[in-house]
DNA sequence: ACCCAGGGTCATA
DNA sequence: TATGACCATGGG
């Protein structure tokens, strides 16, 4: 693993002049980010509109309003989202915990490390989920990785792709200045690229890091291994 | 028809 | 520690 600041800076400038600013999170309020955390885990962004859109029409989308809807009516708001039935657990778990904690005024003032680990105690907020709720919503300087940043940074030969969650995520901190402001970018901008540019079938012709990604020569249709 | 998407939990070895 | 099954919808 080889994650020098200079080279990292670089990456965000070039995603950035190719995908523009990208204003994450869509979201109007600290409950809606974190509510959308938990709905977007494996799933397309797109679905979990819809599923946000159910639970803002029916009024749903504060903690209290949440808690109070019928498991199984919430479960009918989320399905276009997938996982219904897993995530209105996971979306309740969340909701209650925030309302015992005091809500979001009260926990916006925890230290990071403490609201961390309470997020990943919540059932159904894992690493991924926590660090998007304290980087989005929050406004922590955590580093969010996904299977995008592994994918990414592997082709680019800075990672294996292989390391663990908290090694990825040190290794990012440790070589990037602690700035909120950067990482919301830097991680939309990896989601941004990974999408449109960077699949599992690799476009290497229009990808703006094609210099040094070890797919864009040798012809490459191969897959990630 | 198949693959993928802004993961996490649980059981098993 | 590390796999595999499972969760489930919608778009390409």
């Amino acid at each position: 693993m080889n994650l020098a600041r200079r080279r990292l800076q670089g990456i965000f400038d070039r995603l950035l002049r190719a995908h523009g600013p990208q204003q994450w999170w869509p979201g109007e309020s600290v409950f809606e980010i974190m509510v959308g955390a938990v709905l977007t885990q494996n799933t397309a962004w797109r679905n979990v509109a819809r599923a946000i859109d159910n639970l803002r029409r029916a009024e749903a989308l504060h903690p209290a309003a949440l808690l109070a809807v019928h498991p199984r009516r919430l479960a009918t708001y989320l399905q276009p989202s997938g996982y219904f039935n897993v995530k209105a657990k996971r979306v309740r778990a969340m909701t209650r915990w925030l309302l015992d904690a005091g809500g979001t005024a009260a926990i916006t003032r925890w230290p990071t490390v403490r609201l961390r680990a309470a997020l990943l105690a919540v059932h159904g907020i894992g690493p991924e989920t926590a660090d998007d709720i304290l980087l989005y919503a929050f406004n922590r300087p955590v580093f969010v990785i996904d299977a995008y940043t592994r994918r990414i940074f592997s082709r680019l030969g800075l990672v294996s792709g292989q390391e663990g969650y908290e090694t990825l995520r040190a290794a990012f901190e440790a070589a990037l200045p602690p700035d909120a402001a950067v990482y919301n970018e830097y991680h939309a901008l990896i989601v941004a690229h990974g999408k449109d540019v960077c699949r599992v079938r690799p476009c290497c012709e229009t990808c703006v890091l094609r210099r040094g990604c070890r797919y864009a020569r040798s012809g490459a249709r191969l897959s990630d291994s």
